[in-house]
RNA sequence: UCCGGGCUGGGGUAAUGGUAUCCUUUGGGCUUGUGGUGCCCAAGACGCGGGUUCGAUUCCCGCGCCUGGACCCA
């Protein structure tokens, strides 16, 4: 026996055919929005990792030399790659790009709720827009893609920011304040006691007038956002108001604005975002950690060598999306379904063979035996296998040219002449010939 | 990296300083013709290493793994 290594998880049939539902009904969405699929590598050079954060990020990958010398790590998130597709084809893409992958992932870290170290996720992206429509299509595809699942608007709640508004705010303070740090301080403030949180803003370099005015500020709704101009008295943060407005003005129009809540406090870790930013948190709190999130990050692919190219996007990981689904009871059963079985009983297998491959031709899932059983056992294993209907194929009915149909729930049988079956019926059940 | 809880067949459990209970499961059978009720047979476990001991699944130590949390989340 060998173990599984840490981190990294097996999916057995009933879970996969659960999460192969939800992933299908994420991209679904996405797809009729207009994203269009990509491939890419599960492997990139180190460097594309190492040189916008640092040497120190390869101790979060699984990073290693390959046998031609290269540095090399395993993805540990798309958005690299995806900013290295565009700049390499930044001419030729039409613009917007709208873009989606469903895909693993990996980073070496610790493992809990929700957190793997092998973990899949669909990103879903638009470069080559700055227009607070494609902000709030993005906003819409999220809504959507969680309506679709079963989710409701009792369910989740995305805590919509802009960064400006933070980043402004800070800037029109007095004084030399660290806005990174006082942004992380932010985002940490729901998680840590008051203490804590203002240790941190004094860190940042703030003092403690201005951590009071600063905090009662974060707590404005979104009728108070014209106080947040006054305040600041910038034109950056009188951008980001108007820029944060047209977006939720946009999702209204899209029929999303009632799953956004204004949510100053919501910075996400990310350094990299620039514009409007959102977290898909549980409602109810049960599901304690961020779901996912996303936003607009318009700096990226320029830091990666390409043109000046704003951009956008989210990524719901379905670690943490089946965690809410569960809580919620819209997690798709976890058990297999099966059509039909076709009973083998004696020397059949021609007759039955017809009769599964002409119920196959209609998509339908059939299984036949395979393993040489008895009457009873295959039974037992159409049973096991939650087989709708059996068509048994047995000497005896064929004597009579006839086949026998069973309804596996009720037990209900009937025979049915074998030269007409499935014939013209798509999907023949008891019921058609009770 | 740190802190807490936990490791007995595939899953769930019982007891125990002298190799292990029960349920379930899996395979086969109970006239190769009726499953989701029964019966019979079979398969299948003390995470790894070290220590104490005549003897350790049981007590002690270390490690590993699982699980929850902290940090982190580029």
């Amino acid at each position: 026996m060998y173990d599984r290594i840490k981190g990294f998880r097996d999916f057995y049939p009933e879970e996969m055919q659960s999460r192969r539902q939800v992933m299908d009904t994420v991209e679904s969405v996405a797809r009729r929005h207009g994203f269009r699929e990509i491939g890419t590598p599960a492997l990139e050079s180190a460097a594309l990792y190492a040189d916008k954060s640092g040497e120190e990020i390869l101790d979060e990958l699984y990073s290693f030399e390959d046998k031609g010398g290269r540095s090399v790590a395993l993805t540990p998130e798309l958005t690299p790659t995806v900013a290295r597709m565009a700049v390499a084809r930044q001419q030729e893409l039409s613009k917007p790009i709208k873009w989606m992958s469903t895909r693993p992932f990996w980073r070496y870290e610790q493992v809990q709720q929700g957190r793997f170290r092998e973990f899949y996720q669909t990103n879903i992206d638009i470069f080559g827009s700055a227009d607070p429509t494609a902000d709030a299509e993005i906003l819409a595809v999220a809504a959507n893609a969680l309506t679709e699942l079963g989710l409701s608007g009792e369910d989740f709640d995305f805590r919509v920011s802009h960064r400006d508004i933070l980043g402004g705010l800070l800037e029109s303070f007095e004084g030399n304040i660290d806005t990174e740090a006082a942004i992380r301080a932010v985002d940490k403030r729901a998680k840590i006691d008051a203490d804590e949180y203002a240790d941190l803003l004094t860190d940042a370099g703030l003092s403690t007038a201005q951590i009071d005015d600063f905090d009662s500020l974060l707590d404005s709704g979104e009728d108070d956002l014209d106080d947040l101009i006054e305040f600041a008295g910038t034109d950056r943060v009188e951008a980001a108001v108007e820029n944060l407005r047209e977006v939720l003005a946009a999702t209204d129009d899209l029929g999303v604005r009632e799953y956004c809540t204004l949510s100053l406090t919501t910075a996400r870790g990310l350094d990299y975002y620039t514009g409007v930013v959102f977290e898909c948190f549980d409602s109810t709190g049960e599901v304690s950690r961020s779901v996912f999130g996303g936003g607009r990050y318009d700096d990226l692919i320029e830091g990666f060598g390409g043109q000046p190219t704003p951009a956008v996007g989210f990524a719901p990981g379905y670690a943490t999306l089946s965690l809410l689904c569960q809580r919620a009871g819209v997690w798709p059963e976890e058990e297999l379904s099966t059509d039909y079985y076709v009973l083998q009983v004696g020397d059949t297998r021609d007759v039955a063979s017809r009769i599964a491959r002409e119920l196959r031709a209609e998509g339908h899932i059939v299984e036949s035996d395979v393993a040489g059983r008895s009457f009873g056992a295959q039974l037992d294993y159409a049973d096991s296998i939650n087989a709708e209907t059996v068509v048994i194929v047995g000497e005896q009915d064929l004597e009579n040219d006839e086949v026998t149909l069973k309804e596996m729930d009720s037990g209900d049988q009937i025979a049915v002449p074998v030269d007409s079956f499935p014939g013209e019926y798509e999907r023949p059940t008891y019921e058609d010939f009770a």
